[in-house]
RNA sequence: GGCAGGUUGCCCGAGCGGCCAAUGGGAACGGACUGUAAAUCCGUCGGUGUAUACCUACGAAGGUUCGAAUCCUUCACCUGCCA
């Protein structure tokens, strides 16, 4: 298997690499053949989200450069929890650990090639930590551990103020076992992973070195956040979820489409695999005609297509331009209509059933959570009925409102659109 | 095991018998300005068609009181110090 001698620069040049073991031997090392490297999720929640996002593409940029990914779901870490600054996690049980396992590994699997030379390989850490017992694990393992060593890391010098559990506190370890594990079976010399990984990262290469005499590599990459700082996702639904039962595939184009301006270009190069010329170009663009907002268009597109494909994206583009195209909703065909309003969110009326006030429909189409919250919406000039404001709280919309016959199109704010469809 | 402190709304954090649906900050939401951007400014931010009202809420369950987030008891969890 031929490598891409290149991919290193690319790497760096998207700003992916923000920490690094020895970059000038992993350089040699990734120029010289194949690398087996590997990537571990754990299942903290039902579906990946955002900052995986940035792991599984890098895996997949990885092994389109010729490398062989190992993607990791953490059956076995995921029971323990890595230590976050924010305090103790609370453990979820086994059943719920083995059902979100299966679900991440059904949503990397799509993303990475499973043949050829370097196909990949799924893995889960629970085969190899379920059957370790106590006295082997602590002889073997934690015998590679310094405890003043441990102490001194960053998540735990935070949590010693507010407490961390020993299950905790051991996290680390499982996960350098993942490393040692894979290398010593799989051959396996690099593992990456978020830069707040950085400290298990480095713990696996030690523990390679320590125990084995080996030498291994970590890349972190970096932390996504916002212009001010921020983390992202810090919306209503939280994370910028991948599974579209958590967010539907339009609120997940949204997302994209509205990202900051200051943000367009890193995003770019982090999660799409257009080129550096065709970004470099969108960022001239973007610098000259900002209005136009191509990068984002760019972005919402290329990405909505990676997690949700083509077909669904095309739609949700064409269902964006005709809610957003223009005052005039009157003008666009029903069917066209229809389709864009179940992409933005819609809920069904019986005609034969007398029409709500303007009120309870924002709250039966999603819109607010509750009568009061519909009204103080209205009261602050926020809601609008086929994009005119609504001025009266106990408007009840006519048949002459629906628009082809049968939708009312109602919208929060500048651009919460949702349908209403009477039948 | 002993002693001390803590557990408040999405988050952080005040409140320490009535004026508390609960100060303040952040987040979020709406408006203005724009480009479905950022920044800024203004407003809102438990529920019920509108009530000096009622319901829900201040870790859980009881109790004291005309009245409790505020006092007491028990329980759970967390933190620190001592053993």
């Amino acid at each position: 298997m031929s490598v891409d001698p290149t991919l290193l620069d690319d790497l760096e040049w998207r700003g992916l690499i923000a920490n690094s073991t020895d970059l000038d031997a992993l350089r040699e090392s990734l120029t010289s053949g194949s690398v087996r490297f590997y990537v571990g999720f754990d299942p903290t929640a039902p579906s990946l989200h955002m900052g995986h996002l940035v792991q599984v593409l890098t895996a997949k940029r990885l092994q389109d450069a010729g490398h062989t990914p190992y993607a990791l779901v953490g059956g076995a870490t995921g029971m323990i929890g890595d230590p976050k600054d924010s305090g103790e996690r609370t453990l979820n049980n086994l059943d719920t650990v083995k059902d979100w396992v299966e679900r991440v590994r059904r949503q990397i699997e799509p993303f990475l090639s499973f043949d050829g030379p370097n196909a990949a390989t799924m893995v889960n850490n629970y085969d190899w930590t379920a059957s370790l017992s106590t006295i082997d694990f602590l002889r073997d393992i934690g015998k590679h551990f310094p405890v003043n060593r441990m102490l001194a890391r960053d998540v735990v010098r935070t949590r010693l103020e507010a407490g961390i559990s020993y299950t905790e506190f051991s996290y680390v370890l499982l996960q350098s076992l993942d490393f040692l594990n894979l290398y010593r079976d799989h051959g396996v010399t690099l593992q990456f992973g978020g830069s707040d990984q950085w400290g298990n990262l480095t713990a696996g290469v030690e523990l390679i070195r320590r125990a084995d005499g080996g030498h291994a590599h970590a890349i972190a990459t970096p932390l996504m956040t916002k212009a001010d700082g921020t983390k992202y996702g810090k919306t209503e639904g939280g994370a910028l979820w991948l599974d579209p039962e958590m967010m539907s595939p339009y609120a997940f184009y949204q997302f994209w489409l509205n990202v900051e301006d200051a943000k367009v270009g890193e995003l770019l190069r982090v999660f799409t695999f257009l080129g550096r010329a065709e970004i470099e170009e969108l960022e001239a663009q973007h610098a000259e005609k900002p209005f136009l907002r191509a990068g984002q268009r760019a972005l919402a597109e290329q990405v909505t297509t990676l997690v949700h494909g083509a077909e669904e994206t095309a739609r949700i583009r064409d269902a964006s331009a005709a809610l957003f195209g223009g005052g005039d909703l009157t003008g666009l065909s029903p069917a066209t209509l229809g389709a864009a309003l179940r992409e933005a969110g819609s809920t069904t009326l019986d005609g034969d059933e007398p029409m709500p006030n303007v009120v309870d429909l924002l709250v039966a189409a999603g819109l607010t959570k509750s009568k009061g919250d519909a009204r103080r919406t209205v009261s602050e000039g926020g809601a609008y009925l086929n994009n005119v404001r609504i001025e009266d709280p106990d408007l009840v919309p006519g048949p002459g409102d629906l628009i082809g016959g049968s939708w009312l199109v109602l919208r929060r704010g500048k651009k919460n659109f949702a349908g209403v469809e009477v039948r």
